[in-house]
Parts: structure tokens; C-alpha cells; sequence
RNA sequence: GGGAAGGUGGCGAAACGGUAGACGCAGCGGACUUAAAAUCCGCCGAGGUGACACUCGUGUGGGUUCGAAUCCCACCCUUCCUACCA
């Protein structure tokens, strides 16, 4: 057979097909309330310069997966959109003076360009861009509803500033141990501001104990848990002599009466008020010198403990001890109360604060053994020993202490159980123009008054005054901030602060449903921001994709907008997406994260000029689990060009010239196991062991093409569905393949194939032989053959035989259908 | 300090407790070609053998089992997250 081969040029049909089905609709959405919904979404992209193949590998595997349960009847919604507020917009304005809304529709332009050449199915006719007046109308609504609510309110507090970004963050936007802004990596400071925040914390409980149900990872609950940090303890209320009282939070109330000082954060209210004045100086030169401290020292266990005595003396409730008040550093304002009671005879911490200062130190639980033992190492053991130095809990044993002692304080007034989480409420207000304007006014006499619900949007000025030192711009735009009172017409002052960006894509999910009201249609609070009906079919989310670095930012955001919106009376359910996989990182060719300062940042566009869009799908999918991620190799690329070639070759041969007979059954049987692995692998996102599993179709396909099976009606069987079981992967080259083979109708419209159990099976199966459990032989033989035959053709086998070397059987196991093993 | 995910050929990786290394990359050999590329066929864990046989081999050490990469215990290493959290 030496015909000329045709050669797979993915070049000559992508485009094709991609225009074809843009124009057929193939991909439009349409509610049909008689077949079952699927709603897959992928983390919307952040239209920045250009596209990376780190999208790509974002969102390839999820469009396959979106392909796979349409075929398999589903109606898919597969939405995308922007994510289009930021800094980088701004950036670009302040360094080369280019205007943010014009960058960033630039960029979307571009990026809509770049994404359709993946040819995923995308439904474009449901694009959201968020920073459109259209959308962030509603995120002001949300917010003028949750202020009614009370879950937003205004608060002058202490924030994380990123010099940087001369912004404001998030505690989730801070990151690392120097505790730098995620976005900058400049390490952030400390500011006293007002500010907005959204009550996050009203839900710490719920997010908290809704994780188990989700079909999430176990790292992301893991992530969420922990930030969310929800302990169990006493809140109690310590005296100092003059009568201020000092409230602690404890998680082991048990070790109270082991008190033997108190340590205030340097920045806790009550400082200047128990600082005597011969102590004055030194707590005031510790105090400015602590605010001055990067947190990075502060937050650095390694560091040596520091600290002034207040001069004050507080009274322990339980036992009327008169113990010190110092202050530390050790003490995060930001946690708690921001006041302890220290235990240095249980707390490790605490013992080497009083070491370095010669403070008392007293045990007041009893080793296992009934011995205090030295004061070496504190043990803070939960479950053994009992307590001793504690009055009338003398002898209880610690395990379970914790509650009695509890009890004991709430019936004497002296404290109360409390749950302490470490989440804070979550700070939206940024310093910055290019965001969603807040929608309040300033006045003069009226105070904080919100924008009513039919002028919005607050939209933001066309004119953009931006600043060279970086500051907002929208302070220095006086046709936006200067505004009449809403309510007294008076002169007045917009807010100038924008809503963090994580704001837009909390609830991005519910912005691409089908809209409630027209473009441009005035609003009214009781207003809906999408089609009800729409949204009882589409929501939530079925399964949602992306990456883990959201994990307590933007994840633990949606969750909680979506709760926000339930107690609202906006949407009916408790959490927005159900099922959710993390991908991993795609990394350079050198293994390193792909970054321009390395270099090794590889050009999606290049890479589908040489080998079209099938194969770098194709390609990241096969580079491994979807969830571990890995490095570019540009040479395995190679591999699946060579794959999809000789898929090529098989599918449009077109002459039979075999020799031979070929094994028919032998086809029929890997066609039939093929199915059923790319069903199960596809089911579980195995992009990779479902490629491989074609290739290894079509690899028996390509030896079955020089002999008399070609051409046979198994055969074209054969291919039909290998190009059914490649659409979801490969979505042109099997469009192409449908269309040449002369079938009616796109692929993608077709059902997906269904395996019978029955032609999976073999008629002859090998059988291992082992003796004493090491492999001496394979027998092929009938499937259905007896056990008693199988036992005598296996010790039958000479080389059996000779590994038996006649000792008696004790044992044989025979596993149906795999093996026997003689046990001598 | 706490947590999560990992550790299998030269490389990426497969493997319901049942023949470890499917599939692919690289490499080697061959066919085709004036030649190269492309394409096609074959070999490919280590030791051992003419070829078999056989021995070793899934981070380390134990355990459970007829049988362990897989389950259990202890430890080592890598990556990521988190952290004076009271």
C-alpha cells in the first residue's frame, strides 16, 4: 500500500468551522425546560495584555468537559466574560497615558480574538464585561440592598495599606509571611481609615459548616477552614484595680487560675488609660516603636519576645490574684480581644515572655502522673492529667475541664462560652478610579445618604484626570464627586472610594443569565438582575473550574454573596457552585513559572500557527493529570500531531487493498472497551488517560488498515465513533473528519456513543500463574473456562512445575478471569 | 509549629489489593528517499543470557495479606498553603 497519504493540515479547516458554527448559532443559548441543565463555568479571564497559555490550559479541559455533557443530552450553558476592572488598567494610564476604559476594551477585543481561536463552545451571545455601566449597575444595587440589610456598614479602622498600589486590601489580599499585597508584592502598613466592609463575619458559622457537602477538594475546604478559624474557648472579663474591665478570649479557661500576668497589643484602647505615669514613656516609646515595626518582624515566631509593664495591675476573677499588665507585641490586635491573660506555666509563649522579664510562673494542671512536673517545657496537653492551684476544680481532670469550667463562669457572671473565628469582615473600599463607584453621598447635613435605587448607575466620568503620584483620580474629577444630596438637594460629595474588584465577580455567575431588565432601563430595589424564570432553570452552577490561588479569596467571596443573596429573597439556594476542580499550573519549558523576566513565556498564538488549535488542546490535556499541572515540553507536543495525523490517515483511507484478514473480534472489542474508558475518564476529568486510550484505538486501527477489515462495516463503525469519542477533544478535526465522511449534520449534535458490556468482553483471556505469589507463567485460555480445568492446566505448565518442585499444595487462589496462585 | 498534595524508567506519566511501567517524548535499529524532513515498521527499567530461565526494582524501615506502587504504622524528602491565633 503505497498510496500518497494525505497530510493532516489543521490550518486549512479551523478557521472554517469555527466561522461555520458561529454562524449556525451552534452554541447560542437557549432555556429549554424539557431537557436537564448543565451549567458549566470556568473562573472568568482578566483581560490583561495578552492571552497565556496558562488560559489555554484553563479552559480547554473544561470546554472538553462542557462538550462531552452536551453530547450526553444535557442543555450546557458554558458562559464567558471579563473580569474587567483592575489596576493594570490604571497602571497602563498613569506610565504610557493611555485611558483605562480604552486599554481595557483594547485588551477584550484582543482577547475575544485570541479565545475564539480555541474553538471552544463558548456561549458569546451571554458575554459579560464588568466593567459596563450595564453591570456594575447591579453590584451597586447589591450593595445599596446589603447597606438595608446591614451587611455593609462604614468603619473607621485600622487597614492593610499597600504603598504600592496606594490602596487599601483585603485581609485575603495579603499575602506571605512579610505579609506583602497579592497584587504588588510591596509589603502592605497599617492605616487608620473609614471605610467600607461587608459583614462576611455574620456568615463565618455557615461557611464554615456547608464546606463537607461541596464537591470541592479537599485542600481548598482544608484553605477555607482555616481561614474561616473558628475556635472554641471563654470569653472573660478581667478588672484592673481602678475598675476598667478587660475582656480575654481563652480557648483553655481551664488554666485561668494559672494566670499570672496580662498582656495588652500595644495598639488595645485601654493602653493610655492603665500606663501610669511613671511607666509612661517607656509604653509610649514601645508603642510608637511597635506601629513603626514592619509586620513581618512582629509576625515572626523567631523573634525574641519584647514588651513594657504598664504599671497596672489587673484582678483575676476567679481567684482575686493582682497580676501585671504589660504590653507585647506577641498580641495581635487583629485576633480576639487583643488582650490575653498569660499562662507561661501552659503556653509556651507566655513562659519565655516571663523568662525574659522574670514574671511568676504557676502550674495549675497536674501532669498524668499526678506530678507538676518542671517548668522546662510547658505541656498544654488536652486529655491527660488534672488540675491543681484552681480552688474547688482541684482534681478534675483536664479532659473536658474546659466546659465546666465554662459553666461555672457564666452562672457566676465572670465570663461566657464564646466562638472566636479568625476570618474579619471583608474591606471592599479601594483608593482607586478604575472600579465600581460606591454608590453614597457625602452631604453636609444629611450625613452618609444613598444613591436611590432609580438613579443608578453611579457611572464613572468619561474624562479621567489620572494622577501621576498615583492617587485617585476620581478625587481630582469634580463633575463626578461633586453631586447634589439625594435627599436635601443640598451640595454634596460622592464617595470617590471604588468596591474591590472581587466584588464584580461574586456574583459573575448570576450575571450571565438571561437579564431581567433591558439595557439601559432605570432600576427600583425591588428589581431583579436576572430573568427568575432563567434562573430557576440554570442555577447554581453545576460544576466550576479553576484555579486554587482564589481559595480564600474570590471563592470564599462568592460563597458568601450567594448566602448574602438568599437572605435577600434574590436567589433560592445556599451555595453558587457545586462541584468544583482546581486545575494546576502550566509551567515554562525550563519547569520554572512562566514569567517575561524569565523568558520563558510561550506564545499561544505561535503555537497554533504551527500546529493548529486541536493539537495544543490535544497537547495540554495530555501532559498529565489536569490537577497537577507541569512544563511545556515543546517536543511532546509532537506526539499528538503525530496522533491526530495518523487519525487522519485512518479515517480517510479510501481504498481497500488489504491483505489478511484481521482480527474483527479483536476490533470490536478494543472499539467497545475504548468507549467505556473515554466515558469513565471524561466522567472524572482524566483528559489524559482518555487520549490515551484513543491513541491506542487508533493504533489497532492502523494496524487493521492494510488488511480486509477496512473498509467493513465494523470498520467505519469503528471510525464514526472514534470520531464521536474525539469531538469533545478535539472539536474541529472530528468536524472535518463528520463532514468528509459524508455525515449529515455537525458532530457536536451528535449523541455520545454507548458501550455493550457484551463485546467487551474477550472469548480467550491470559491467566497469571503464580507460585508463592511470583509470576512462572501466563496461560491463555477460554474465559469461561472451569476453575477445575484452570487448576490442572496451571500446575500443568513446566515451568510451574519446576518452581513447585513437588512440595505439597497448601493453598491455591484462583481469581476469576486473572489468576491462580499455588500456595506450596 | 499546624495543614494539604506529592515521591514509580533518561523524561511526562499508567496501573478496581492480582503480569509494574499502558500511552507518549527522547534514544536506538530498519523501510521509503540522491539526501534530509515527513511517513511507516521494530526495540527500549537494571543485572543476567546466544536466547530463555532467573535476580533486583515504585523515597526509607516495619506490618497486614496467598499476593502491596496501592491498605496500616513510623520516618525522610519535595511543592504549596497557613502561622507569636491566645
Amino acid at each position: 500500500m503505497n498510496e500518497v497519504r494525505s497530510l493532516y493540515r489543521p490550518q486549512e479547516f479551523e478557521a472554517k468551522w469555527q466561522a461555520a458554527w458561529a454562524t449556525q448559532g451552534l452554541y447560542d443559548t437557549h432555556e429549554d425546560l424539557h431537557r436537564p441543565k448543565w451549567y458549566a463555568l470556568t473562573m472568568l479571564p482578566y483581560p490583561s495584555g495578552e492571552l497565556h497559555v496558562g488560559h489555554w490550559y484553563a479552559m480547554i479541559p473544561s470546554d472538553t468537559a462542557a462538550r462531552y455533557k452536551r453530547m450526553q443530552g444535557y442543555n450546557v450553558f458554558f458562559p464567558i466574560g471579563f473580569d474587567a476592572f483592575g489596576l493594570p488598567a490604571e497602571n497602563a494610564a498613569i506610565k504610557h497615558g493611555a485611558d483605562p476604559r480604552q486599554w481595557t476594551y483594547n485588551n477584550i477585543q484582543n482577547f475575544r480574538r485570541q479565545l475564539r481561536q480555541m474553538g471552544a463552545m463558548w456561549a458569546w451571545d451571554r458575554e459579560i464585561v464588568t466593567c459596563d455601566p450595564d453591570y456594575y449597575k447591579w453590584s451597586q444595587w447589591f450593595f445599596l440592598r446589603m447597606l438595608e440589610e446591614d451587611l455593609a456598614y462604614r468603619e473607621y479602622a485600622t487597614v492593610d495599606w499597600c504603598p504600592g498600589c496606594n490602596t487599601t486590601l483585603a485581609r485575603e489580599q495579603v499575602w506571605g509571611e512579610d505579609r506583602h499585597c497579592e497584587r504588588c508584592e510591596t509589603p502592605v502598613i497599617k492605616r487608620d481609615l473609614e471605610q467600607w466592609k461587608f459583614r462576611i463575619t455574620r456568615y463565618a458559622e455557615e461557611l464554615l459548616a456547608a464546606l463537607p457537602e461541596l464537591e470541592w477538594a479537599d485542600s481548598v475546604r482544608t484553605m477555607q477552614t482555616h481561614w474561616i478559624g473558628r475556635s472554641e474557648g471563654a470569653q472573660v472579663t478581667f478588672h484592673t484595680e481602678a475598675g476598667d474591665p478587660i475582656e480575654i478570649f481563652t480557648t483553655r479557661p481551664d488554666t485561668l487560675w494559672g494566670a499570672t500576668f496580662m498582656v495588652l497589643a500595644p495598639e488595645h484602647p485601654l493602653v493610655a488609660k492603665v500606663t501610669t505615669s511613671d511607666r509612661q514613656a517607656a509604653v509610649e516609646a514601645y508603642v510608637a516603636q511597635a506601629a513603626q515595626l514592619q509586620e513581618e518582624e512582629r509576625g515572626n515566631p523567631e523573634k525574641t519576645k519584647t514588651g513594657e509593664f504598664t504599671g497596672s495591675y489587673a484582678v483575676n476573677p476567679v481567684n482575686a490574684a493582682h497580676i501585671p499588665i504589660w504590653i507585647a507585641d506577641y498580641v495581635m490586635m487583629g485576633y480576639g480581644t487583643g488582650a490575653i491573660m498569660a499562662v507561661p506555666g501552659h503556653d509556651a509563649r507566655d513562659l519565655e515572655f516571663a523568662r525574659k522579664f522574670d514574671l511568676a510562673v504557676l502550674r495549675v494542671i497536674t501532669g498524668p502522673d499526678g506530678a507538676t512536673g518542671p517548668i522546662e517545657e510547658t505541656w498544654s496537653s488536652q486529655t491527660e492529667g488534672a488540675m491543681c492551684n484552681s480552688g474547688h476544680f482541684d482534681g478534675t481532670p483536664v479532659d473536658g475541664a474546659g466546659p465546666k469550667v465554662t459553666a461555672w463562669l457564666e452562672d457566676t457572671g465572670k465570663g461566657r462560652a464564646h466562638v472566636n473565628y479568625r476570618l474579619h469582615d471583608w474591606l471592599i473600599s479601594r483608593q482607586r478610579m478604575w472600579g465600581t463607584p460606591i454608590p453614597i453621598v457625602y452631604c453636609p447635613d444629611c450625613g452618609v445618604v444613598p444613591v436611590p435605587y432609580e438613579d443608578l448607575p453611579v457611572r464613572l466620568p468619561e474624562e479621567t484626570h489620572v494622577q501621576a503620584s498615583g492617587e485617585n483620580a476620581l478625587l481630582h474629577t469634580p463633575s463626578f464627586r461633586e453631586t447634589a444630596c439625594p435627599r436635601c438637594q443640598g451640595p454634596a460629595q460622592r464617595e470617590t472610594d471604588t468596591m474591590d474588584t472581587f466584588m464584580c465577580s461574586s456574583w459573575y455567575q448570576y450575571g450571565y443569565i438571561e437579564p431581567y431588565r433591558k439595557k439601559g432601563e432605570p432600576l427600583s430595589r425591588d428589581d431583579r438582575p436576572w430573568d427568575p424564570k432563567a434562573g430557576q432553570y440554570w442555577l447554581p452552577v453545576d460544576q466550576y473550574t479553576g484555579g486554587i490561588e482564589h481559595a480564600t479569596m474570590h471563592l470564599l467571596y462568592t460563597r458568601f454573596f450567594t448566602k448574602a443573596l438568599r437572605d435577600l429573597g434574590v436567589v433560592d439556594f445556599d451555595e453558587p457552585m457545586l462541584r468544583l476542580f482546581n486545575q494546576g499550573m502550566i509551567l515554562g519549558p525550563d519547569g520554572e513559572k512562566m514569567s517575561k523576566s524569565r523568558d520563558n513565556v510561550v506564545d499561544p498564538d505561535q503555537v497554533v500557527a504551527a500546529y493548529g488549535a486541536d493539537v495544543v488542546r490535544g497537547y495540554l490535556m495530555f501532559i498529565g493529570p489536569w490537577d497537577q499541572g507541569g512544563p511545556w515540553d515543546p517536543q511532546r507536543i509532537e506526539g499528538i500531531r503525530r496522533f491526530l495525523q495518523r487519525f487522519w490517515t485512518v479515517a480517510n483511507a479510501a481504498d481497500k487493498d488489504g491483505a489478511g484478514s484481521g482480527d474483527a473480534r479483536g476490533l470490536e472489542r478494543k472499539l467497545h472497551a475504548t468507549i467505556r474508558k473515554v466515558t469513565e475518564d471524561l466522567d472524572h476529568f482524566r483528559f489524559n488517560t482518555a487520549i490515551s486510550a484513543l491513541m491506542e484505538l487508533n493504533n489497532d486501527l492502523m494496524k487493521a488498515l492494510p488488511t480486509q477489515l477496512q473498509g467493513t462495516a465494523l470498520w467505519n463503525e469503528a471510525v464514526d465513533t472514534m470520531c464521536l469519542l474525539m469531538a469533545p477533544l478535539f472539536p474541529h478535526l472530528s468536524e472535518e473528519i463528520w463532514f468528509r465522511r459524508g455525515h449529515a449534520g455537525s458532530v457536536h449534535l451528535q449523541s455520545w456513543p454507548e458501550f455493550d458490556s457484551a463485546k467487551v468482553k474477550r472469548d480467550r483471556i491470559n491467566i497469571v500463574v503464580q507460585v508463592n505469589g511470583k509470576v512462572r507463567a501466563t496461560l491463555k485460555v477460554e474465559a469461561d473456562l472451569s476453575e477445575t480445568s484452570l487448576r490442572e492446566e496451571a500446575l500443568a505448565h513446566p515451568n510451574v512445575q519446576a518452581h513447585r518442585a513437588d512440595k505439597p499444595l497448601r493453598k491455591v487462589i484462583v481469581v476469576p478471569g486473572k489468576l491462580v496462585n499455588l500456595v506450596v
